[in-house]
DNA sequence: TAAAAATACTTAGCAATGCTAAATATTAAG
DNA sequence: CTTAATATTTAGCATTGCTAAGTATTTTTA
């Protein structure tokens, strides 16, 4: 299990994350678990009852949008999501708000500290 | 007004913050508000309603212990806060993890978007 | 072919933390 | 004397991540 700290980091974090994966390529939320996890080397491992409530999020703010896919051979139909071109926008803006957060953050601590 | 974003990303690094302050210099809580306020720049300017709950359970974790002040001259009595030996090397500990946390979300965007 | 596992989505309820707001009490400033 | 600043406390709400469980289909395995 995973402390508390590291949990609470995550918070507002998990969201611009999957946002980010869904603007670079539309993808299914199952897809999506497995990016994540593949692509933090391990970090991000979330549950679907994680995952599936932020999806909804980012499509009730419109940021994102889902189709079902058309019974392609015999698969079982999938909820594609891709971004809209607010989605865009406010995954640059989320990014860079990122980026400033965490110079204030950073700077709270002498330099020697940071290895 | 603050964004949900922005506000989220708080989650857990304000803790944070306030323990490397009181790792930094002993402090009484109505300070810490000034000192977190100008060490940002204005950008972590907190309302008593959040900064005193997180002392009581910095307290209650064993990271930090309290102490009145004698009446010094005519002075109120303040409640003052150093860090606890437990304190500082968890202080040390979340700043690693901190430090590893940024690596891991940075990774998803390409370098060409960090300016 | 029957059982098990993997795929895929949904929902309910809990825990942690930041936010607003307001109450209390003392001291300093007008 | 009234107001503002200092200083601490507490109550209640919103957001978001977590666990757990349920449903349904498809693929694998025994």
């Amino acid at each position: 299990m995973e402390d508390r700290f590291s949990q609470q980091l995550k918070k507002g974090v998990l969201e611009m994350l999957i946002l980010q994966l869904i603007c670079e390529k539309p993808a299914y939320g199952y897809e999506l678990l497995f990016r994540l996890k593949d692509h933090s080397g391990g970090r991000f491992v979330l549950k679907e009852g994680t995952l599936y409530p932020i999806l909804y999020r980012l499509e009730d703010d419109g940021l994102i949008v889902s189709g079902w896919t058309q019974g392609e051979g015999r698969a079982a139909p999938k909820k594609i999501y891709k971004a809209t071109e607010t989605g865009r926008l406010e995954n640059i803006r989320r990014f860079s708000v990122w980026q400033e957060f965490q110079k204030t953050v950073n700077s709270f601590f002498p330099v020697g500290d940071r290895k």
